[in-house]
DNA sequence: TTGAAAGCGCTAACAT
DNA sequence: ATGTTAGCGCTTTCAA
C-alpha cells in the first residue's frame, strides 16, 4: 500500500542549494522568502514533482486542515446540496473534508466522528442538536471543535447554522389552517435519532394544538425518506374515516410519492385533498401540482456552517451561530378544502 | 487551531508500565501481545482517552487509510448516491472518504487531485477517462493508486467501475428510432471537460447516423443539469421548423425539465413530442408523463469502485475493471411520433 | 513476549 | 533573508 519513495524537503533543499527551512517557508509564507530564492525553489519542485509528506506536516504543525463531517446520508439531495457548498467554502481556504455518514443512527454516528477524529479531523460539522450522552462525551473529553448544521436553537454553549424546524412546520400548519382545513393528517420522517424530522412533528402538533378553533390532527405517520413510503403512507391517511382535507409531509420526497400516489388512486390534489412538502428541492416543482413548501437555505446553510467553523478552528472568538429562516413557496398542491 | 494536548502512546507506556513499542503492538497487532499486558494497557488507554495520533501514525507508516474522491458535484444526485455507497463501502474497511468537487472544471480537477494527495489520501476516485496531460503525469509522477468511475473502456491499464455511455445512448436512440421517430433532436450535458456528456452525444450522433433510414438528427444543444435549462433547450428546439418529434437528453434533469415546459407551451407529451431522459432518478418516476430513462447503476458502481481501490491499495494484482450495463427503463414519455 | 532506539518528513524557535 | 536544530508521536527493526 505504500508509495513509492517521494521526493522529501531535504531532497528538494539539496537541489535547490537552500536549507530545508527555507523551502518550508517558501512554502507556508513565501512572502518571508526573497523572490530570486522562491523562483529556484518553485522550478526545483517542479521539476522533482514535490508534495509535503501529509504526515510529517501533520505532526510538526499539530494541524491537518482537515475538517470532518457526519451527514445522515448524501444521497438526500437536502444534504447533498448543502454539503457542496460547505466544500467548496473549505476548499477556498485550503482546508479539505472528510466524510462519513451515519444513517440517521446515533450509535453509527459517534463511531464515525471516531472515525474522523482517528483519521485527522480538526473540527466537525454535525447535523442536528440532540445525541446521546456518549456522544456529548467524546466530543467534550477531546475538545473537538464542531458545528450543528440544519439546527437552530438559543443553546449559548454551542455553534448552529440553520434554522428552526419546529417554528417552519408551525408557520406551514398555519397556512394550511388559514385556508380552512380542520382534518389535518401528516406524514414525517422517522423520529428516532432525527430531532429535526421529530421538531417537524411537534410544530404541526403545537400549530394544531393552538388554533383558535376546532381543527384536529388525526394521525401522524413516520416513514423513511422515499417515494414510496410517502405514497403507502398517503393512502394510508386516505383510507380512513373521516379522510384528511390536507397532508402535511415532513419531507419533499415524501410528499411526491403522496401526490403521484394521489393521483394512481383518482384523488384530486388540492381539490380531494391537500398537500405539502418541506425542503423545496427539485422533485417539488417537477411534481404536479407543484409542492407547496418550505424552502431551506441549504447553500446558505453549507456555506455558513463552514465559516463558522473556520473561524472556530482559528480562535476567533467572535464566532456566533446563525439562524436562517425558512421560506414558505405557495404553489399549487394546497388550497382551500373541498376544491 | 491546535487541540489541547492529548495523551501520548509514551503517556499511556508510563502509565502501563511498559514500552511504546508493547502499546503500539496493542493496537496494530493485538495477538503479538500477551493477554495480561493487553488487558492492562486496554485499561489505561480508556482511563486517558487516549487516541492514536494522526500525523505521527502516518509519518511512521507511510499511510493513511484515506482515500479521496474529485467528482463534478455532489449537488447532481447521480454522484451523490454513488458517493454514499463509495463512502460506506470504504468505512466497511476502516478507509475514510476525503471529498472535493471540480465542478466539470479539468483545472480545477488537477488541483483538487493535487489538494486530497496533499492531505494525505493514499488514492483516489476520479470521474471520467478524458484529462488534460498536466494531470496524467501529475497522476503518474507521483504513482498516485486511482479508479475511475461512471466511464468504461477497455484500456487495460486503467481501472474503472462503471459503463459504456457511447453505448448507453446508441441504445436509448435506437429505441426512439425503432418506434418510428425520424427527426430527433437532443439537449446534452456541457461537453467541455465531461466526456460522458459527449459520449451520450456521440453515442446518439452515431445511432443516428448508422440507422437504415432516412432518420435526421436535427440539432443538439448543450445545457449545465438544471431544469430551466431543459426547459429553454426544449422550447427553442420546438420553435424550428421542421419541429423534432423526439427529442433525446443526456440527463434527467434536462428532460424533467423539457417536460415540465412542454406542458406549459400546451405540448403533449408523448403525443406532440417524445422526450427521453438518462440516469434514472428520483425525478424520473415522479414527471408526468414519467421518462423513459436509461438507469445507470449508480449504487454498484460506487461500492465496486471502493472495492477495486481497496485492492489496487492491498497491492492485488487480481484487480480488475468492471464494466456494468445501463437499462432501458420504458415509461410514458416515449412513444410512436404523432400520437 | 517485550524493550531500546532509529528514524519517518516536517515546522518553528532561535541564531545568524 | 536564511540556516541550524530540536522535536512532533508513531512504527518497526533488532536485541534481549
Amino acid at each position: 500500500m505504500n508509495k513509492t519513495d517521494n521526493p522529501t524537503l531535504e531532497d528538494v533543499a539539496r537541489a535547490a542549494g537552500v536549507s530545508t527551512a527555507t523551502i518550508s517557508r517558501s512554502i507556508n509564507e513565501p512572502d518571508k522568502v526573497a523572490q530570486k530564492t522562491r523562483d529556484r525553489i518553485c522550478e526545483v519542485i517542479n521539476k522533482l514533482g514535490y508534495t509535503p509528506n501529509f504526515g510529517g506536516r501533520a505532526l510538526a504543525s499539530k494541524r491537518t486542515n482537515i475538517v470532518g463531517a457526519v451527514i445522515p446520508t448524501m444521497a438526500n439531495a437536502m444534504f447533498a446540496s448543502g454539503l457542496q457548498a460547505f466544500q467548496e467554502t473549505l476548499s477556498a481556504s485550503g482546508v479539505t473534508l472528510l466524510v462519513a455518514s451515519s444513517g440517521y443512527n446515533s450509535d453509527h454516528e459517534l463511531e464515525q466522528i471516531r472515525t474522523l477524529i482517528t483519521h485527522g479531523a480538526d473540527g466537525l460539522l454535525l447535523i442536528g442538536a440532540a445525541r446521546p450522552k456518549a456522544t456529548m462525551d467524546f466530543l467534550h473529553l477531546r475538545n473537538i471543535p464542531f458545528v450543528i448544521g440544519w439546527h437552530y436553537d438559543n443553546d449559548p454553549q454551542r455553534l448552529f447554522a440553520g434554522f428552526d424546524n419546529h417554528k417552519a412546520a408551525q408557520v406551514m400548519c398555519d397556512a394550511v389552517l388559514q385556508l380552512g382545513h380542520r382534518r389535518v393528517a401528516m406524514i414525517g420522517g422517522i423520529t428516532d435519532g432525527n430531532d429535526r424530522a421529530k421538531s417537524r412533528i411537534d410544530g404541526v402538533r403545537h400549530a394544531v394544538a393552538n388554533f383558535a378553533g376546532d381543527a384536529v390532527l388525526l394521525d401522524i405517520l413516520e416513514a423513511d425518506y422515499t417515494l414510496e413510503n410517502g405514497g403507502n403512507a398517503f393512502a394510508k391517511l386516505m383510507s380512513a374515516t373521516p379522510a384528511p382535507t390536507a397532508i402535511i409531509c415532513g419531507n419533499d420526497v415524501l410528499a411526491a410519492g403522496a401526490v403521484v400516489r394521489a393521483s394512481d388512486l383518482g384523488l384530486k390534489v388540492p381539490d380531494d385533498v391537500s398537500i405539502t412538502g418541506f425542503d423545496d428541492i427539485n422533485l417539488a416543482t417537477v411534481v404536479r401540482p407543484a409542492l407547496t413548501t418550505m424552502r431551506v437555505p441549504q447553500t446558505d446553510m453549507g456555506r455558513s456552517a463552514a465559516r463558522l467553523l473556520l473561524a472556530r478552528l482559528a480562535e476567533n472568538r467572535q464566532v456566533r451561530s446563525i439562524e436562517f429562516e425558512a421560506e414558505l413557496i405557495r404553489r399549487q398542491s394546497l388550497a382551500p378544502p373541498g376544491g
